[in-house]
DNA sequence: GATGAATGAGGTTTCATTCAT
DNA sequence: GATGAATGAAACCTCATTCAT
């Protein structure tokens, strides 16, 4: 194996991007279509590959949809990681949160709308699958809650469970994201704008001006 | 033939009286299976008809699931709708809000997490059936940007756009009930205080005590 | 319901000769293709149903097979099964299973030789299915111990291991039902007679002629 | 080139040694999940080749097989052969080839177990593969035959169709053979003594004690 | 109105084999 | 010779819907 480092050979190359290609296609086609419309046929017809060829890529199709829906994810809970690695002022770690949701929003797919396709029954229906996108989830969560709580660290959030808290934040944000991809016109300007300062005045410890000076 | 003007004739109130236990039997598969896991002919059986007299009630069984979705949602939404009738103070119109959707995340199926259940793809994916869904929620959303005019009429809400604040509201709510659903051990006192919290402090007009005296 | 005691209604006949039909399209795909070249499609082709409609009568594929198989050794079993109800001298009884084998193994498909047809693999590879070849076989070799130890209480054969003396039995007709299923030219009359032969001599009580007068 | 005579060239051991290595690793697959579960995919990854490297090999999965099983099957042919070209006192001569037997039967992968793997359909489902298996099969039971003949030679077998005689005890060790790997517990120093039993006394030639000194 | 058998398109998955590198 | 990605034909199975009785 004649290769350096960290390089991948060719054949390594290739098997990568080709399976990039299936998870583009099969996310063009979740765009267009919704989930329920995604079959395999269809990924491979656009991606040009042989039905087969998919399952030497994915071992399932559940596979292939939990990697996809980690994958749409992926950016916004690398953002936010980010985020709350960098311990900011909660005001500007708020803005940054919402610029990202409001990015992510814009986008084709966003990412957040996709998570929220885990699909709502009772847990027993959706055990073996999803594993990624629970985990995603999961930190997405946690993570937020890390954010709140270095706000209140920071003196500028109440003293409330950081976790109830942060589900707030994250339902308000979902909320007009859902309604962007319902396809209701919205002003991701002004839905920012609200949500910060709902979440503000709404958390300020008191005797605390939210957005001084 | 009505015997009396709103009187149903027996077999009117048969036909009824068989629309609805299909439709129990539907909703008892999805509190079991989820949405996916619903099938006419299990339905029938549950329901104790043949397959074909499923026909008979609901032209299809998207129509049938329609129906089923916003015949959750009804009683959420009627009382949702007195609200806005009653026109009361805004803070307890808030509460009684709030205590609805207690009820509704406690009780078994809740509404809002199946009216989630509208696929989170492009209209064009789920156009033709659902519409009931669809203006189910449209009424929803009206309904509680209703509620929040009156919050602002009264001088206890600040003058932002009542739609947008609408949402923030909705999506707190949705938040905490999408929990409850995956089975998150939520505990929907220290919620509603949350929410009712974030959305009196954060949209309280400036100048007025949010939740005095 | 109008139907008189064990009547069955025109549904129920129609199903169970439909029923009959599939495994009877099977059956014949069998004995051109055997085993392995049996496909849902070919059957549904053969019988003249859709595909689909196999699903009606048979859970699986595996299920279908597992019936098939027993109802192909369902008539040899009921024979082997009435012989040991009679308690005939024990040279009768021979005969007749000698007789029942002679002709299971001149009809198309020798059941025994079906019966064989469970994988001789690792136990866990079939486990699940062939419930019913499994009991069927259970039964039959009962059954001829049974026979044998008949033939021992009647102080005709020795007080060997009725099991183990009722497996050279079997052994020795299905090496002959084998060799016919393959090809192979097989004078069944004289196979009978060496089997009897071997048989009755080999565990003939001492002091016993075996074949008396 | 070959070096010597009969010297391979190292090119040529390689192949041999590659050839084996990729039999046995079909062998391990076969004893764990049964002729069904074999694939040549799982064939590659166990014996560490690619996939198509196996094709240099063997000309397909069939021949593969058929080579497989002749293997398998040839330790006990040889030995039968061998016992064949002795030409030893028939006695003694059952007695090593119920010993083989019994070796057979111990190990593993029965020999004969696998060759009972040759599909029990007409002969057109199998034509094309498994020539090897079907020639072993022919060669051994014409050993035995053989075996038998030299006994009627020596005026211990009594003067049936040597043919049938060889056919009920094959049939007989296969009984056996077939119950322990089916699982059942199996206690062959007894099936042993047994099929001795049955067939020296079943086939004595009359006024000749069957085991006498 | 009720029945439930029949349909068949559509989906997922497997796997022997080929072939460019 | 070796590699392993790609192929694509089958195979199994599901299920909404229809329709003769």
């Amino acid at each position: 194996m004649p290769r350096r480092k960290d390089k991948l050979s060719r054949r390594e190359r290739e098997r990568l991007r080709h399976r990039d290609e299936i998870l583009q296609a099969a996310r063009d086609i979740v765009a267009k279509k919704g989930l329920e419309g995604l079959t395999i046929e269809e990924i491979a017809r656009k991606a040009e590959f042989a039905v087969g060829s998919i399952y030497r890529y994915f071992a399932s199709k559940e596979d292939l949809l939990d990697v996809l829906l980690v994958d749409l994810a992926r950016p916004f809970l690398e953002e936010v990681e980010a985020l709350v690695a960098e311990e900011r002022p909660f005001d500007e770690t708020l803005s940054h949160y919402l610029e990202a949701f409001a990015t992510e929003t814009t986008a084709g797919l966003p990412a957040l709308q996709l998570l929220h396709a885990l699909p709502p029954g009772p847990p027993e229906a959706t055990a073996a699958s999803r594993q990624g996108v629970r985990e995603t989830i999961r930190r997405l969560v946690e993570d937020v809650r890390a954010l709140v709580a270095q706000g209140q660290a920071q003196g500028v959030l109440a003293e409330e469970d950081p976790n109830l808290v942060a589900v707030t934040l994250v339902g308000m944000c979902n909320a007009f994201a859902r309604r962007a991809a319902y396809g209701v016109e919205t002003d991701l300007q002004a839905a920012t704008r609200i949500i910060r300062r709902a979440f503000l005045h709404g958390f300020a410890e008191p005797g605390v001006s939210p957005e001084a000076p």
